[in-house]
DNA sequence: CATGAATGAGAGTTCATTCAT
DNA sequence: AATGAATGAACTCTCATTCAT
């Protein structure tokens, strides 16, 4: 809070006079934050009829956004890493995001474009934001461990890399039929005792 | 630190003792739950030798992990949205769980059993990790959530429905000949200039 | 720093919030009490025209301040007994005092009046100051002792006695001719090799 | 006491089982540095029979010493200025080499070499040793010092120089009848009352 | 004698928050 | 609305000392 007021060239006590509390400062920040990639998404959204391109610029939104304000995905990621209370206010924010997510996939659903996985959105939803948002906050240490050793960290994957890597690999997922022989993977009894 | 002597039974100035900073106390808990993740890994691992299997196996014990000690996926995720250097460290120790996924998508390319994405392995791994880790993370939360609206949060989903809905996606990735004529989206420049 | 806060009455937080570090409240402390013996000195300087009277002042200056004032003899010799970087700042500090001294010695050197030792300054500097503050920080210890034991610690002395005992010595050493047939003594070359 | 442990390859532990505190190992420490210093300082007296060679050699040892083991200095200083039982401990530690000068001081006189200043033995003692030990601690500050400003910090001094300095001021002061007209100065009303 | 483990008391410092004006 | 001063509770860490073996 003290680095804060001198940043902001306002007083310390003003802080606490406009926002409560530090926690209140927080969550009004979040909210402000959600509410911007919200809106963005939103307008991308309206420009599209079908679910298809709807999808399509959610993912280039969000990562377009995400890629611009960094600091946004590694509060994200840390704020649902938490169990706390603090969380559960950002998701009831988050919610409007999902909602507008979960929307599209019913709408997919409907005119007979998204043929699987409509019903597990959650999963779907995570597989998307959190690819995004890992990439984005890993940028400088993937950076930096590449230096160090011969692994590929994709270092090369900047905003529009991340977006059209995840619309190239979701689309298929909810279009093509595939057929239901992949067998699921069985751990071994031994493991499950642990 | 306090709380920390104070259910351990020991007194503060042990914990110092011992593990000579709180970071080196933190340091040395990653170091030894990715060590324990790794060799849970790396048994199952063992047991397959086509690197599909590997690769749902990668998958299933991981889920299983997870789910089995929530606070490492939070700690996962925590350390990787920040930049600092203990996330560094923390990448550190990570790679040799992610070379390992690097390994099985090489034995994948040279059999010829995989056909796409192995050059970009990153994304893919976070896809993977991330989706388990932000499920595993947002259980509660999720529950909470779907009390209050009718949103579909997914409340069902267990390391096992996590599991096999993962290798359900992304093993047809990796095998599947799918047509490049799925545009990626180009989102408009009005949105570029934010 | 908690006795600190409690003497004055105030919290130990508000200590750190006028002076940032234990070091810097130190430091200002050392600033303030050397300016003020500084000012003192300068005031009596000007008094004076002539090398000598100056050199008489600069000596019952000092000795009356350190006798007032015993914690700064403390504290000059404590601090020009580490080699840290605090002494550093002393002794830069200090160099205003050096300075003026110095110039006393130089002007008695230009005017004729001083014929001796004006190219050693710094050991007639640390003969002066260095007596004073022994004398002065001893002063409970030398009673103490002269009470067990029939050694003669010169008890009697005060800020007077020690600023004209001082001034006996020190003018003639300057002033008058001595023979340089007084041998420096050889120690042995047994010591040496100790 | 961590770090001597270390460094003497024992126990912590032990170091408590020999010297019982800090503060016993510490006095124990000193006790045995000036017995040191005082055998060096009384061989050498030994050697000579007449008053002023004796003192020249006190002078010549005594800086001899301390330039090397320029710690000696620094502990000297540190202890005369507190007022605390320690510095009380070393004081009577200290009787016996001042009480070594002092009959040095009383031979001169009996004999008729030292005409001065014999009666007020504890400020000669300390302009001799005071400066001895000044000179030392203070050697790295001093070139530090001469670096970043022109004043003349003596800083060609050794222990031979210092001693032979010594030596020169000291002996006329003793030796050599001085005219009492030398008029002692009397600082202005105004500075008394501070 | 010797050791590793343990401890209590305190040190310096930070930080969200509030008070007085 | 705005500010500088003030506070309490916590935090990380140190250090002389002792205990059990």
């Amino acid at each position: 809070m003290d680095k804060l007021a001198k940043e902001s060239k306002l007083n310390k006590a003003m802080i606490f006079y406009y926002f409560k509390n530090k926690q209140g400062l927080y969550e009004e920040v979040i909210i402000k934050v959600l509410n911007d990639i919200y809106n963005a998404v939103l307008d991308e959204n309206k420009k599209h009829s079908n679910a298809t391109d709807k999808l399509k610029g959610f993912i280039a939104c969000f990562s377009n956004y995400a890629w611009k304000h960094p600091a946004l995905s590694s509060l994200l990621l840390r704020e649902l890493s938490k169990n706390s209370d603090i969380s559960h206010t950002l998701f009831l924010n988050m919610k409007k995001l999902y909602q507008l997510f979960c929307d599209i996939l019913l709408q997919g659903t409907k005119d007979g474009v998204f043929i699987n996985s409509t019903d597990t959105p959650m999963p779907l939803y995570f597989m998307i934001t959190g690819t995004i948002n890992l990439m984005t906050t890993t940028k400088n240490i993937r950076v930096e461990t590449n230096k160090n050793s011969d692994l590929n960290t994709n270092i090369e994957f900047n905003e529009k890399s991340i977006s059209s890597y995840l619309i190239k690999q979701i689309i298929p997922i909810l279009t093509t039929k595939i057929e239901d022989n992949i067998m699921v993977h069985e751990y071994p009894k031994k493991l499950k005792e642990i």
